[in-house]
Order: structure tokens, then sequence, then C-alpha cells
DNA sequence: GTTGGACTTTACGTTTACGTCAACTCCGGT
DNA sequence: ACCGGAGTTGACGTAAACGTAAAGTCCAAC
């Protein structure tokens, strides 16, 4: 079922995308199909590089940040030092998510104290320069 | 000091904006600072709205909703109905960032996760189709 | 042989919240 | 009269990740 080579309808069925995205990132030089004729023909390699690519969306990785990463280790010259600018990447990234997770946080026990408060929030709307 | 009518620099030092800002939150009927010829000048009004705006800023409403917030208000019918719907969009807006919150939590452990295998994350990177 | 899908390319549109000019206009000071 | 600074309008640019037509190609089925 899995066949080698995948037309572009069954990756977007397989992977929940539309032509559209797939095409964006072969542009963006994420994806590398061939060719058959006119039509796209997905293979092994790019599955695995669009599972990666979907699985650093969620990371919040930019689509540019994945490419970086893909390339990198596409080379083949995965050595210490690009290893560990990887996993430096990824380090970095998750502090960040963490960071916006703590600000989002923040924001929330904010709205909440003011919902809290029941009408009073409500009142600041109506009086803006109370203070 | 803190004088009745305040000018566009004046707001932008108190708010910490730019004046493009402002013009900005006027042409989307955010604000309406009265003129004194061709400048603006922002009474207190002014000063109450842009406070709440900002604050609508961090609870991660778009500028859209808070105009129609603040017009909501500022009809003076802020009847029994409408204060509801406000509070209502308020609660809305908080669930959604803790739906927000959440997911990030689950990428920040998912990626958590991927660091703690330490290399073998890397590796994946290597080993795209592995599974 | 033609119709219907599936696929293709090209290219402009969308969203949000401003940034960044360019070209004025106005006002106080010298 | 002239200059500089502050303010103004108008318009185009930016970023991300695609959406959405428009128009053409290709192959199998009828």
């Amino acid at each position: 079922m899995t066949s080698e080579l995948m037309t572009i309808r069954q990756m977007c069925d397989a992977f929940e995308v539309t032509p559209r995205t797939l095409r964006f990132y072969e542009a963006k030089e994420l994806l590398f199909p061939v060719r058959n004729g006119q039509k796209r023909l997905y293979t092994r390699r790019d599955r695995g590089r669009l599972k990666l690519i979907l699985r650093g969306k969620r990371f919040g990785f930019s689509l540019e940040e994945m490419r970086q990463l893909l390339n990198l280790y596409d080379r083949g010259d995965a050595q210490e030092e690009q290893l560990k600018r990887t996993y430096a990447v990824a380090r970095e990234r998750l502090a960040q998510m963490e960071r916006q997770r703590d600000e989002l946080n923040e924001a929330i026990e904010e709205l909440r104290g003011q919902l809290e408060w029941g009408a009073d929030m409500i009142a600041s709307f109506r009086r803006p320069a109370a203070e």
C-alpha cells in the first residue's frame, strides 16, 4: 500500500496537507519529488523529510529553519560540529517555547484575575481612565 | 504634567509606542484624537482607550476585537446584555489562551523528550524514515 | 474523439500590525 | 526671510504560509 513512489494526492491524504502545501515546500526546497513526465512522485526520502517538517512545525520551527536542518544532515557530513549545532538550535527553540509559555501563563493569570472580579472587569471597559 | 491634551510625542513616550502606531490605531477607528489645526491632540478618553487596547493586546485580542469591545461600551448602552457579551468574549479568549498554552506544553514535552534522548534525536534527523 | 479527472504552472491575494520612505505644511526662533 | 524640527498624509513594503483562481496538459474511460 505504502508503495515506493506516491502521487501528490496520496501524499496529501497520508499527511493531511494540500497539494498547494507540497508544491510550496518544493518551491522552498524542502522536498524534491521526482518527475514522471509532468507529475510529481514522492519518494521515501520525501516522506521522511515531510514527516520531520511537520514535526518541526509543531515545535514551532519555521520552514526555513527546517530546510537548514534537513540540508545540514542531508549532505551526509553529520560530523560532531554539525550535530552539536542542530542540538543547540533545538535547545534554543525549546527555551523560546518555554518563555512563550510563561508569557502566556502570565497573560492568562492577569485575565483570569480580571474575570474573577466579575463585573468589575467589565466596568473597567467603561471607565478607562478611572485610576 | 499629565495635561488634559497630549501631543503625539507625549503619547508615544507615555505608552512606548511609535507615532505610526497611533495613526494606525486612528485609521482603524480605535482612537479619535481632536485636531489643533493639523496636529493631533489626544484626550483623556484616548489615553484610556489606548491603555485598554494595549492591555487587550497582551491578552491576545486582535485590534478588531478591541475596537468592537470599545465601541460596544462607548455607546453608553452598557446594558446587561452587552455586558454579558463582553464577559463572554473575554472568557472565550481565556479558554483559547489556555488551549494554546496546553498545546505549547505538549510540544515542549515532546521536544524535551527528544532532547533527553540526547544524540538519538539528532539521529532521527538522519534516518527520517527509520520506522 | 471527447469528456472528465488529476495534475501542472503562473501569479496574484490573504492576514496582522505596523515600518519606512517621500513629500509637504506649520511654527517658533534668529 | 530662512532654518530646523515636529507633525502630517499617502503609499508601498514586510513577514509566513499558504489559498485561490486561471489556463493549460495528460491519460484513461466511454
